[in-house]
DNA sequence: CAGTGAGCGAGCTTCCGCTTGACTT
């Protein structure tokens, strides 16, 4: 028993496959890799070739000590790690830490979990791939080089902890760009004319929209006015027959848009759910960068379609995978098993299971066919054209299971059947509408659109996706936030009863939920790296590496020579920046104060972006803070101006002031040494005396409700707050423990629970 | 847990890709 051991990446893989190996192997994983360059200094003696110093990670170091006795007591070691760079390199390092010997240490590969697969593999084994490994190592001692020397230029001209890195930073570089180009847009106002229709006969109604964008209101108004009395009829009808394919199955990267368009979930969210459906046995692996499926799954899916929906429905298809640098260690994601077409378990591990059934499903279904039906409606006073289109489904396919949903937001109109009408007919006419449209400025990236386009540009990888978007978030590179559109003029005319009338509303265009925005500090960062190292935050640099990888792995050249050229030019390039005295300028010139005759400038402070009212050596300068939303990039001279009007004092009541600001957490006032956050939508700027006076009054009141118990003499208080009652001491709140009566409880049984709470802290 | 915007300085921060839990809310 346990002649052989079988070392894979992740457990829930060796359970799987020591089902099907038997007694005489004992399959034990690595969780990832095992070892990682050291974190003092560089981990890279630069000046001997760049020689890596590897240490075991902390913790790993109890994995490492197991394996290593597990090998010493088989016969044969099989290293199982993905056939990728990085397993590749996982194997090698297996290799070296516990110390095996060539004669018997076999590395063998799988692309599926199936039993054939994997005893096809053990039938050809091969030894470890040294070029392949090389160029993993280049990639790492890369990565490093690049992460640990940029981010201590931008602690020291910048701001302490702040991190750049191949990845990280040209994704940032995405936002930031993204954001100037809606920055720069202006957008201009066209009209749009829809109009109702009706057969003169048997009441078929139909809405057609002219072609083209009317530029301006008179042209509309013309456009209408002709329309009036005018005799219509239906033109010419097209229709074609249009074949619609399925989406191949889920990658990670698909399966975090899919997820986040049609969930709202969060990339991280969708892959801590999937991580919990593939421990489960319900999935294969989720962090894959292919839409291979095994043989046994298409053959599966097969009898599945053929079993709930027909065999004409059924159509067996291999995906190529497209994405730049993919290196399709595993199978696309899909169910285990299909005929699980539901599972048990919370909601959200329910929506998302059937979310990869579907694709999956679908991706091995027929192609769906359609007709699209294009009509004319003509008129007798001009050339204009009133289109209608429509769609009938002439076979659903694999729309019968799954309909992958888009970025784009403006899907406005479902096509519908349109109702059969011949050439020539008579239309009687109901009401042309004419509205008003702005054009849209670019879409604010999703987490998951940017995952989308770090994947076409080969930036990062399955498992670094979601982690990358987090470490832009605690940087404070970015937040994911609304933005409000810009307030615009809405003019419509109608045209109904042969009479033209005119209307006016406002309303706001372009506003943003859950979009990724850049703050301040992201952008000045992009700009720094962008001015002083343009080449490593260039788009295409990780695909010119990704070459030179590709060469080292081909065995062409020695995994360091590249990492010299590189690393000569950016070290000696961090060494002059770094003897520069002084920080980046952060500063913007945005106007002059009409009332003062001084400077207003916006810049980043020690807290965060401000503007400030008169130059660095003036006495009586003044500051204000930025209100979330607004950039040192396009904050106006108008808005600088008002955030100076804050704090405001807005009267006294029993003598002492009211003051009125905008704070860290929002507009709040001040009063008798306490503050109010003003309620939801108040204007700190129009906020008035009687209503503050309502609010302290409101608070007192509230304060009161909220309150069980005192302990003056400590103070110590049990209260109640939005999760229940807390105790709290000195401005620090502690949880009750469960099955307490807070009513009940003693001083002593206070400070018992807030010792003990802080005790756990500090173990922490 | 909210108002700030001085200056000095010790000691720390940081990368990307593989993997899971162990955390808190």
């Amino acid at each position: 028993m346990g002649e052989n051991l079988v070392i894979v990446e992740s457990p829930a893989k060796a359970k799987t496959i020591e089902k099907f190996l038997g007694k005489d192997y004992i399959v034990k994983s690595s969780f990832g890799h095992i070892r990682d360059l050291s974190k003092k200094n560089l981990g890279i003696d630069v000046e001997h070739d760049f020689e890596p110093n590897y240490v075991i990670s902390q913790d790993k170091k109890k994995i490492v000590t197991e394996l290593k006795a597990a090998a010493k007591k088989a016969k044969i070691v099989w290293i199982a790690s993905d056939e990728d760079r990085e397993g590749e390199a996982i194997a090698w390092h297996l290799y070296e830490c516990l110390g095996l010997k060539p004669e018997n240490t076999k590395r063998i590969v799988f692309h599926e979990i199936t039993k054939t697969a994997i005893l096809h593999a053990i039938d050809n084994p091969r030894t470890i791939n040294l070029d392949l490994v090389n160029a993993q190592q280049a990639r790492r001692v890369l990565d490093r080089l690049v992460g640990f020397e940029l981010s201590p230029v931008l602690w020291k001209k910048i701001k302490p902890s702040l991190s750049a890195g191949r990845v990280q930073s040209a994704a940032l570089r995405l936002i930031v760009d993204r954001e100037r180009e809606i920055i720069a847009f202006k957008p201009h106002s066209y009209y749009r004319i829809d109009g109702n229709f009706l057969t003169d006969n048997d009441n078929k109604s139909i809405k057609g929209t002219i072609d083209q964008k009317i530029k301006d209101i008179n042209t509309a108004k013309k456009l209408l006015n002709e329309f009036n009395g005018a005799e219509f009829k239906i033109g010419k009808t097209e229709t074609k027959k249009v074949v619609k394919k399925p989406a191949p199955p889920f990658t990670t990267s698909s399966m975090q848009q899919e997820a986040g368009r049609k969930f709202g979930f969060s990339v991280s969210q969708t892959m801590s759910i999937a991580q919990h459906l593939y421990e489960s046995g319900l999935i294969t692996y989720m962090r894959t960068d292919s839409t291979n499926l095994s043989k046994l799954a298409l053959s599966a899916a097969k009898e599945t379609i053929t079993d709930l929906y027909g065999e004409k429905y059924s159509k067996t298809r291999q995906y190529k995978t497209h994405s730049k640098g993919a290196q399709e260690a595993h199978e696309a994601i899909r169910p285990t098993s299909f005929a699980n077409i539901d599972i048990k378990g919370a909601a959200r591990d329910k929506r998302l299971y059937q979310l990869i059934w579907k694709r999956a499903i679908a991706s091995q279904m027929s192609d769906a066919s359609l007709e699209k039906t294009t009509l004319k409606i003509l008129n007798n006073k001009n050339n204009e054209k009133f289109t209608a289109q429509g769609e009938q489904i002439l076979f659903d396919g694999f729309l019968k299971v799954y309909i992958e949903s888009k970025d784009d937001e403006n899907n406005e109109e479902r096509k519908n059947l349109l109702p059969l009408l011949s050439e020539g007919q008579n239309m009687l006419m109901q009401e042309i509408r004419a509205q008003e449209k702005y054009t849209q400025h670019p879409y604010r990236y999703t987490e998951a659109s940017l995952v989308k386009k770090m994947e076409e540009l080969g930036i990062g990888r399955p498992s670094t996706y979601a982690p990358t978007i987090t470490t832009l978030h605690h940087r404070g590179y970015i937040v994911k936030g609304n933005r409000i559109g810009q307030k615009m003029n809405i003019s419509s005319l109608l045209l109904s009863d042969a009479k033209l009338s005119e209307k006016s509303t406002e309303e706001i265009i372009g506003s943003e939920k859950g979009k990724l925005c850049p703050e301040d500090i992201g952008i000045i960062v992009t700009d720094y790296l962008i001015e002083n190292f343009d080449s490593v935050v260039d788009y295409g640099f990780t695909a010119e590496v990704e070459e030179s990888f590709d060469t080292i792995a081909a065995g062409k050249a020695p995994w360091n020579k590249d990492i010299k050229d590189f690393y000569s030019r950016f070290h000696k390039k961090i060494e002059t920046i770094s003897n520069e005295k002084g920080h980046k300028d952060t500063s913007r010139t945005i106007g002059i104060d009409p009332k003062t005759n001084k400077t207003i400038i916006a810049r980043m402070g020690k807290f965060g972006p401000l503007v400030q009212l008169g130059e660095s050596d003036d006495k009586d300068k003044k500051f204000a803070a930025l209100p979330k939303g607004v950039l040192i990039e396009n904050v106006t001279i108008e808005q600088a101006l008002q955030f100076f009007k804050l704090p405001r004092i807005l009267g006294n009541l029993e003598d002492l002031p009211i003051k009125c600001a905008i704070g860290r957490f929002g507009p709040y006032i001040n009063y008798n040494k306490e503050f109010i956050s003003l309620p939801k939508n108040a204007d700190p700027y129009t906020f008035t005396l009687e209503e503050a006076i309502q609010l302290i009054k409101d608070n007192k009141e509230k304060k009161i409700k909220s309150k069980i118990k005192d302990f003056e003499e400590e103070d110590i208080h049990i209260l109640i707050g939005r999760y229940g009652p807390y105790i709290k001491q000195a401005k620090k709140n502690y949880k009750i423990p469960k099955g307490t009566t807070p009513e009940e409880l003693t001083l002593e049984q206070c400070q018992e629970i807030i010792e003990k709470q802080l005790a756990k802290k500090k173990k922490k």
